[in-house]
DNA sequence: TCGATACTGATACCACGTTCTCGATAGCCT
DNA sequence: AGGCTATCGAGAACGTGGTATCAGTATCGA
């Protein structure tokens, strides 16, 4: 049989990462989605997970999210643009749907530097840290 | 003799390295600072630029920049209130001064997440590669 | 100038995040 | 239901960025 694109099995493991991204209030590390895929699928273990990754990565379902503090996340693809909230005091990410950045007409932020993109992270204190 | 804060040698590598790192037009790579300062210092090594950049933390100098790709970079402190534009032709990372970020009064960016700082990177095209 | 010792370069080593290996298990097609 | 085989979990192995080691060298106070 040949390697299929799409063919792969439905398992218990796959769908629920999938799910905890999905649901999730923000970008999560391997860590986070290991501890709560675990509440629902006893004994799973990271390497499932980093594979499930890149599966998801391929089907373009999911994404990299890289913050400045080094740490790396992921996070539903197709979300939009959208930027993310990084809580000092309980140290959660979340996502912000508000852009703030505003720029000039012309895209240049400064004279020949022409902007296609950004990524934006603050930081500062959630809602439920307040 | 007690371990000095200030008492270090002056050397020429620590000398280069803090100047390729003090007259940057934005953070580089520690290949970079390595490239850069061979240039002034032969046969510097890895090790060398390691050790200083951690010095130059340590006396508040130089401070680390991660980016959204993971890169790593570092550049001098005291810089005030900045942004970083990355060229996606030529990979070079640019120093803004420019600060296109506008939010609320209240600093609040969502109801309940205040905002204390905030780390911005730029994608595009560079005056140079225009 | 001289000596104590901080510094250097090369390289071995380490930590940590991710991927690979392999025997056991479970999906799914017939 | 039965069998093929993709997927699984555990742990070994890997890659990479950064640090420690060590013998030789350079700095700098006396």
């Amino acid at each position: 049989m040949e390697r299929n694109t799409l063919g792969q099995r439905s398992t218990r493991q796959r769908d629920v990462i999938a799910e905890v991204i999905r649901t999730a209030a923000g970008p999560l590390t391997v860590q986070e989605i290991l501890a709560r895929a675990q509440a629902d699928v006893h004994g799973l273990g990271v390497a499932t997970v980093y594979r499930t990754l890149k599966l998801l990565q391929e089907g373009e379902q999911v994404r990299t999210v890289i913050l400045p503090t080094g740490e790396t996340r992921y996070e539903a693809a197709g979300l939009g643009h959208h930027h993310h909230f990084h809580c000092r005091v309980c140290d959660e990410v979340y996502d912000l749907d508000a852009c703030p950045v505003r720029l000039p007409e012309s895209r240049a932020i400064a004279p020949g530097f022409v902007v296609e993109s950004h990524e934006l992270t603050f930081y500062g204190t959630c809602r439920r840290c307040a």
